[in-house]
RNA sequence: GGCCCCGUCGUCUAAUGGUUAGGACGGCACUCUUUCAAGGUGUAAAUACGGGUUCGAUUCCCGUCGGGGUCACCA
């Protein structure tokens, strides 16, 4: 048995899709689960739309995703004008192809026709099954320019041949042109590979995901701070699945399991909601300190942003109580712009009428301020790194007195906030000296 | 419009002749709880329609309808 290699070859005139990104994934994981390749060329035959940071902006996205296209010099297909020649003119010799009428640009050259045998195609999809084409519809097409210069077709057929591909798996928009390519192919007395078209990834509306529906490129992902691991995840699913009820996979465990048999027929809409939970789904799984990096560079960036320095044993304190309520970073820095974490670095503004509970009094508040004060003036500084100690010293008294009577106040004397994370963990954060401070201070608000 | 492809909850999907049609996201409710977030539990929600075949169709066949893709000297 032959080794499978599949191939991912896109053409640099956008930056990286995200459908383009899934195609590429699975080439990678049907090859990867064979123990096969998948090689890398640039199909850059169009020279008026091809950019330079385009084709950086694919490499980086595979890159960061984590797919690897093997370390040897990348294929271009405008580096490649000799071999197409002698394709071309051995098509030419053959009969195959004629020069026909002059280009439409360049009138001092003639384009290249391919003599269309008006056969009828059917080629196995490993995917949909037999699919049929009658290609007397596409009459003596185009496949050059001129004799240096191919288009696409020709030029996938040729690349295809010399790199030895054996699965071609791509986006469904490309199964009408499968048959025009198996023509050429066959001309040419190359043999024709398996086939294999996964179906489109689609917006809201059901059509192509394009510019108008939001965010397309990989790169405007990894900007709202997804993790590649989610994204590859997510795409993983978007079209496949394994057969079960099993959501959750690396990489690795992908290529494990992948086979392009349980690829769906339908279109998937790629919805924005469930991403964000894989997001969060894999941010669960990482460890402290990969988490730690995920977050720091944002972290320290909009914090920088409203003049506050972060310095690293508040950090540390800050991390569980990050983790447990952003899905991405882009939550973190919502989070942070909205003054969320203002008070975990300076003092809160406080309003003396929201520092008792609803339905209590000030002098309530204030005497309960008063006898939490005492009780966590018994605590050591030590003890305020465990929030479980000063929950465990308060809760007697506030179950005694009302939770929501004494809690409330004490919430809101340290974090200034009608919502926050419970007093008991913004106290360890705050530590000893700090808390008790601003304890006081709220008391003193309610005695004026 | 021609050709090609597709059609299970709002969305991603499981179940290929026999299930109370399952799971996940989102929604809703409840719970935990001082608030928010997270968590836990529960709940609503689908086989596009019409014909066949069959003892029995989500599943097989035909038609209708609906959706999508593609029809370049782009890729």
């Amino acid at each position: 048995m032959s080794t499978v290699i599949t191939r991912f070859p896109p053409s640099p005139t956008g930056l990286f899709h995200i459908g383009s990104a899934r195609t590429a994934l699975f080439n990678y994981l049907f090859a990867a689960h064979q123990k096969g390749v998948m090689h890398f060329r640039f199909e850059d035959t169009d020279r008026e739309r091809i950019k330079k940071e385009y084709e950086n902006d694919i490499l980086d996205g595979l890159a960061w995703l984590g797919i690897p296209i093997g370390d040897s010099e990348i294929v271009r297909q405008s580096e490649r004008g000799d071999i197409y020649r002698k394709h071309i003119k051995s098509l030419l010799e053959k009969g195959h192809a004629y020069e026909a009428e002059e280009g439409k640009d360049d009138p001092s050259q003639k384009v290249i026709r391919f003599k269309n045998p008006n056969a009828s195609i059917t080629f196995k999809d490993h995917v949909r099954g037999d699919v049929t084409f009658d290609t007397s519809e596409l009459k003596d097409f185009v496949i050059g320019r001129s004799i240096d210069e191919p288009l696409y077709h020709l030029a996938v057929v040729i690349d295809d041949h010399e790199m030895g591909v054996t699965h071609v798996i791509r986006g469904e928009d490309h199964i009408s042109n499968t048959p025009r390519q198996i023509l050429i192919l066959e001309a040419l007395g190359f043999t024709r590979p398996e086939y294999a078209h996964i179906p489109l990834i689609l917006a809201p509306d059901r059509t192509k995901l394009s510019k108008r529906h939001g965010a397309t490129s990989l790169a405007e992902y990894r900007a709202m701070g997804f993790l590649p691991s989610a994204i590859v995840n997510y795409l993983a699913l978007l079209g496949w699945n394994p057969g079960n009820d099993r959501e959750l996979y690396t990489l690795e465990e992908l290529i494990r399991e992948f086979s392009i048999e349980k690829v769906h027929k339908g279109g998937a809409i790629f919805d924005l909601e469930k991403l964000k939970w894989f997001n969060r789904a894999h941010m669960d799984r990482m460890s402290q300190s990969t988490f730690t990096d995920y977050i720091l560079p944002e972290l320290d960036r909009a914090l920088k942003q409203r003049g506050i320095e972060i310095d690293t044993s508040i950090f540390e304190k800050l991390l569980p109580i990050i983790r447990e309520r952003i899905a991405t970073i882009n939550d973190l820095r919502e989070l942070i712009e909205a003054g969320e974490f203002d008070y975990y670095f300076k003092l809160p503004q406080l309003d003396p009428r929201k520092i008792p509970q609803k339905a209590t009094s000030s002098e309530e508040a204030r005497e309960h301020l008063g006898r939490v004060h005492e009780l966590l003036a018994t605590l050591e500084m030590k003890e305020y790194a465990d929030h479980a100690r000063l929950k465990n010293v308060i809760w007697p008294y506030a179950s005694e007195k009302g939770r929501g009577s004494v809690l409330w106040p004490l919430r809101y004397a340290l974090s200034g906030k009608e919502k926050s994370p419970d007093p008991f963990v913004i106290l360890s954060v705050l530590g000893k000296e700090e808390s008790l401070s601003r304890i006081k201070t709220a008391q003193s608000k309610l005695s004026a």
